[in-house]
DNA sequence: AGGTAATATTTCGATATCGAAATAACTGCA
DNA sequence: TGCAGTTATTTCGATATCGAAATATTACCT
């Protein structure tokens, strides 16, 4: 049992495992089954949960199945770079509501940002539904309590934003901050490709390239909230290229940036011409995924992660990056098949982001008694 | 609160911050004082806690003073490699009893060495004290469930072993298994070098090179119980070696092994040489440390650690190891000083694997009531 | 229809925990 | 000595949890 209260452990518990029963939450949470049912009974008078009947049951008497209670209320979840902002809000039971995405002003500030952040709040907050609380999906680096953005590379005077205070003025509600990369992860996690997955490393390339990880089941931040930073590891590998004598970061040879600057692209030609097998476009990509395969075999060698997701535009392309990924992984593992973690790419779309922050401040969420 | 029971908690507690009062436990654990005068009062009933009276107090009701009571029973650790294997008996409050060693037969077989272990323990045996758990700190790769050793390269025919069983078999007391390093990261956790570090790296370097790794507060596995083996971690950099054109693994520059060999030396001989500053050694020396600051920068942009510990012979080499070590981590970790950890040598000595060995046990033995 | 087996939930007395107030044990001061 | 101030522990009625047994609801079989 963690800190938190039995109530939001038992909400938290029916969300993950969507509908259970009051003696399978009870068994799960060591909890016994009568003491179980007061607390259910009270949660269902409150509103917070729904009972339903299941459709097909077999032997026994068919549990009340438990969902939790859409109505409840509403969380709001944002997620941004430099270049877009994606809002959405969803129900009690995770279920979207409203959702919109806009193109911030190239060159924009923090403070405007800020504002369209508050914009789109109002855009997407859903009438008749309690907004229960707020999260926001950070780029850059944050301060250790999670209430203040640090610095962004991609905003020129985006340092020290004290974003909870002025959102949670602003809405009067829970605000919860946390790091973009380490959102995509608790998307993942929650309701992607790492579900019930204990340890796995989300692995983000945009703009830079950042890691969201997870390790015995929890999120690890690192003591001063830097954990993941791994944009500028080095990378050398004379097979990749022979003039390369120094170590290079990862973030110029295989984050998008780098790459579109290098074919002077975009994003969308750059995915077109992947799939046209450009043969330059490939060579480039490879060399791209060899280097990120090559970081996430070091970094299989010291935490012997379950699976690795890899999210960002290049995660679509299986034949130009994430295959030649895979190989290099396997080469760079070759002896030591019991570290080699499984790969895959995240299935969620443009709005994961939006999505995990969003579930960030529902899972965050306490009932108060 | 764990899954632990609250006797098993209110006794580690106890432990890890020598004598409190109950009602400073009480807050440390969050529950009711009341509460916690009922269970206290059992333990020292039962024997477990002993109560003594503070020296010096200033103001208030003095506290009545907890600690574990020695005559509670005995744990027993016992730490080998392919060359030496050392054994300790430990009372409940964790003071040293008995200790032995010895060196292990060259070529050893593992049939061997398990029968030299069993030797030990009775060795270190302390009469008229219940033996309440052993512990056992093992070479080489064990199974997820930390049961069976399933390889050790230096000792031949070490391979699938049912060590617990074993033991627990010969001696009828839980018997607690865990590799080699990672009872040095504990050790390091609970009377060491991270005494109330949540997040820290122990790093062995021996015959091999192997990280333990505690994170949140948490010993850290891997999903497949592999995490920390970084001997074959890809070094390369051509400003230490300029030979070097393909990455090395770092077992080959920087284990104990591998410089001795190079060297053709002892380790007396060579700690004495490093100490006479021959200039060869130093030479030699200082790629190793160069090689394992390189690796302790690339895990500290991954992970954030708020410290690393060194354990090993060569963690005694101030100027000759540690200082370029260090070196070599700023040199590499240059823009982001948020990112640099601490780093220290262990300061437990030969004896630091089989205390840790018994405090495993001793930490991981459950009341029964 | 009636009985049996299986599973979920509730009932109810015993036990554990909580919280606030009372009590205990000390220092410092008059 | 007596009293105020401070902190630790215990007391005690209210509340929460437990565990085993009772009850509820279903499928399946005869």
């Amino acid at each position: 049992m963690n800190s938190r209260t039995i109530e939001n452990t038992i909400v938290r518990e029916i969300r993950l495992a969507n509908a259970t029963s009051r003696v399978q939450l009870a068994k799960q949470l060591g909890i016994a089954p009568s003491t179980m049912g007061i607390q259910i009974d009270r949660l269902v008078e409150q509103g917070i949960l729904k009972e339903s009947v299941p459709e097909e049951w077999g032997l026994g008497r068919p549990p009340k199945l438990l969902e939790p209670n859409p109505t409840a209320g509403q969380f709001i979840g944002v997620d941004f770079d430099a270049r877009r902002l994606h809002a959405v809000s969803v129900d009690f039971s995770q279920q979207l509501l409203k959702q919109h995405s806009r193109d911030l002003p190239s060159q924009a500030k923090a403070a405007d940002v800020i504002l369209q952040i508050q914009e789109v709040i109002r855009e997407v907050r859903f009438r008749g539904r309690k907004l229960l609380g707020i999260g926001l999906a950070i780029p850059g680096t944050l301060d250790e309590e999670a209430t203040t953005g640090l610095h962004y590379r991609f905003i020129s005077d985006w340092t020290n934003l004290p974003l909870k205070r002025i959102v949670q003025g602003a809405f009067r509600v829970p605000v919860y901050l946390e790091n973009n990369v380490r959102v995509m992860a608790m998307a993942e996690r929650w309701f992607g490709q790492a579900r019930n997955i204990q340890n796995f490393i989300c692995i983000g390339i945009r703009s830079g390239i950042g890691a969201g990880i997870f390790l015995n089941g929890e999120l690890y931040r690192g003591s001063g909230g830097l954990a993941g930073e791994i944009g500028t590891w080095p990378v050398c590998d004379s097979s990749l290229n022979k003039k390369i004598q120094e170590s290079i970061p990862l973030e110029d040879i295989a984050s998008l940036r780098a790459i579109l600057e290098t074919l002077n692209t975009s994003v969308d030609g750059l995915l077109e011409s992947a799939e046209k097998c450009d043969s330059s476009v490939l060579k480039i990509l490879k060399i791209a995924a060899c280097a990120v395969g090559r970081v996430i075999s070091q970094i299989s060698l010291m935490l012997n992660p379950q699976r690795i997701v890899i999210g960002g535009p290049l995660a679509e392309l299986e034949e130009a990056f994430m295959s030649p990924l895979c190989e290099e992984v396997q080469r760079c593992l070759n002896q030591q098949s019991g570290l080699l973690p499984e790969i895959v790419s995240t299935q969620l779309g443009e709005l994961a982001g939006a999505k995990g922050a969003a579930a960030l401040a529902l899972h965050r969420w306490e009932l108060k008694v």
